[in-house]
DNA sequence: AATGAATGAGGATTCATTCAT
DNA sequence: CATGAATGAATCCTCATTCAT
């Protein structure tokens, strides 16, 4: 039996009852397994029997195995999104300002993604069951479409060069941010990289700088 | 019945055999479907009923679903990694001169994965079966290796400065191609991108700008 | 959350305490749900739900999802058979007179049929468990057994011929009853028909016309 | 494992392939089962069990328990409304000759009936499944039809008075046929009744004097 | 080479019933 | 009296694989 160690969704009350921590508790177990072995190598046997309950017990917290997949993207999409929102760029000002302002939020993002490794395992690679595999890609496209939002407004704010096609730059910046992070926490790596030993701190510098100077850059 | 669209193996001998021509029909089949709706959702029932022979028929020509699997993945890795292969750095020359080299590159492999555009999908986004998903994460670090033997004789040749961490550009330049195969070919992509109409040719070039100046990049 | 509107068992007593009216209140709506959906499609969390009340509340009152069958079919029984005692025939008679007293006792049948559409559906065509089959045939067999011995006084007093087997002829008497019972409350009925129309009144002089000349009758 | 005894389809071509055996082996003995126990309480395991084979078997020959459930009506209600069909009025006659044509029609009913237990069985109480239930009572409204067609032709050629309402004449003649197959051949009956014991014929005769003549009749 | 019937382990889901509070 | 969370046996159906023909 396993005891809830992440817990997924948005707990602002303090009060958390008994019948949100089972529930937290499944959710939690269900994403780790999801992630590790894959949705449809996850029997809801496995995850209750992690859970120390009974078969049946599962059924009284979510309606079938595809719903708990849905509600572990619903609730990971809203809480990535709202680490994105925060790092929204609304002024001007000089190139090291915005290139700070950019590995902040790059941070933030990195940070999520390890607190929650599983839930991103799943957004990135995951998808065996039709429906988790659209509320995936809805997910990803709103992730790209923040970072185009904010691509636009530094454009717009005369910090970037108009020359480039809006969207190709937010679809090359996510590819980046999403090939870092899973290579960072769940490979493909190289053995002998010694990527998966950064901090987020520091996968955030390395990566803002390519970000905005390439290979030729400083 | 479905006609063999797609050939996977890399066919010298002249005479293909009716025996291999089933073959590939087969491989065309399940890669298209693995694909299209995932490993565990495609049935060995479906494969043959699209390729319209019987059940048993399938158990002639390979040993089991994971076979059919590790066939499709170790068949493309070849074609792939010929392709990169062929696209290696040799001598010194000027910055243009690297860029048009790279981007003759990216322009071969973006023209690889639209050919074969399913497996392509299945390498980036599949991988439910454990051994399945362990052949595409080698071939991926196969790919990056490659990439980073590139980079490293760059700057060893001057072409590009040693301040970045070799592992790490490597590791973003494969997160770029993927990244932007994978949005180009078979999304997650945001509706009104336009990404999906580009020639491999205009988004070699592309991806070659941001791969060497960034975002602030000309 | 359903009002009882159904009072299925005799409650001759005036002060129906609380704990009465849910029993009742269940019972009516269980006899509904079986009635309308079938024994084995009706779930206990339906009926609760229904009641507006916990799933563990049924239980208080209740043994099992068999008692209640049971119970529904015992306290129908008990009403039924009151129902045709009152129309048994005591005194010789002429043709009319025995034609009317038949029609009034039909007509009370059906009324009662009418009044407790629920439970004769279950009685008629209900039976999937297997005890609650067997309380429904006695209670049919019970119905059969006291119009035989109607028809068997009639035939002693010389209003009936005694040229026919007594028991054939009840059979085929409850026979005809069940069936219109059937045809009136809950099909199978032709759509063109017009019998589900009629009254208790009007049902029992037409089956009656026909239950004594048959189809050759006035 | 039982031998196949019941043919339920209409095979007319003398080579019942292995494949057509096995089917109707499985169709025989599941309805069987669902008269004898109802259709919830058989499980296609018993089923298997009894045909001496494996689970998957069934699925190979049935979609689903639906789906044999549904065969099982289909097929039966194609040959009942054969044997009906075949007993059609189409020129006039005396009383007696109206009788015997009917009496001629019931005895072809009551054998069919006799020759076809399970299914009749199955028809008259069974319908736990909902789809099932609709398709019983298709069957029944068909078999009402198609009386009342017969007696609306006999009426027409003044054979019968046109004093009643012809779909309540069908009706009640249904219904009388209805009860005297189920009690004839499983119950509810009475303990002491010899109606069991009587032959096809024999019932005929008894039903049909009631038909035409009711309790009054000669 | 090919067929297609047969296999059977496996897994999701249901639901009557129990029980601590 | 009432709750609602928990139980777990039961059952339908799937599908990769085998094999006699």
């Amino acid at each position: 039996m396993k005891e809830c160690v992440f817990v997924i969704t948005n707990d602002n009350d303090k009060s958390a009852s008994k019948r949100d921590l089972r529930r937290e508790q499944l959710l939690a177990i269900a994403v780790e397994r999801f992630a590790k072995h894959g949705y449809h190598n996850t029997k809801i046997s496995d995850i209750v029997a992690d859970a120390g309950v009974a078969q049946g017990t599962f059924y009284w917290y979510f309606k079938s195995k595809e719903a708990i997949g849905l509600e572990i993207i619903r609730s990971g999409r809203e809480r990535l999104l709202q680490v994105i929102a925060k790092g929204y760029r609304s002024q001007s000002g000089s190139v090291s300002e915005m290139v700070e302002g950019s590995q902040r939020l790059l941070k933030d993002i990195f940070q999520f993604a390890d607190e929650n490794r599983y839930f991103m395992e799943l957004l990135l690679t995951g998808g065996e069951d039709e429906s988790i595999r659209r509320a995936s890609k809805e997910t990803r496209i709103d992730m790209e479409e923040a970072f185009r939002r904010n691509i636009e407004r530094a454009t717009e704010l005369g910090m970037l060069p108009g020359s480039m096609n809006l969207h190709m730059r937010a679809a090359l910046l996510v590819s980046l941010i999403e090939g870092v992070i899973a290579r960072w926490l769940f490979g493909p790596i190289h053995p002998n990289s010694d990527l998966a030993r950064l901090t987020a701190e520091e996968l955030a510098a390395e990566t803002v700088r390519f970000e905005f100077f390439g290979l030729l850059g400083i």
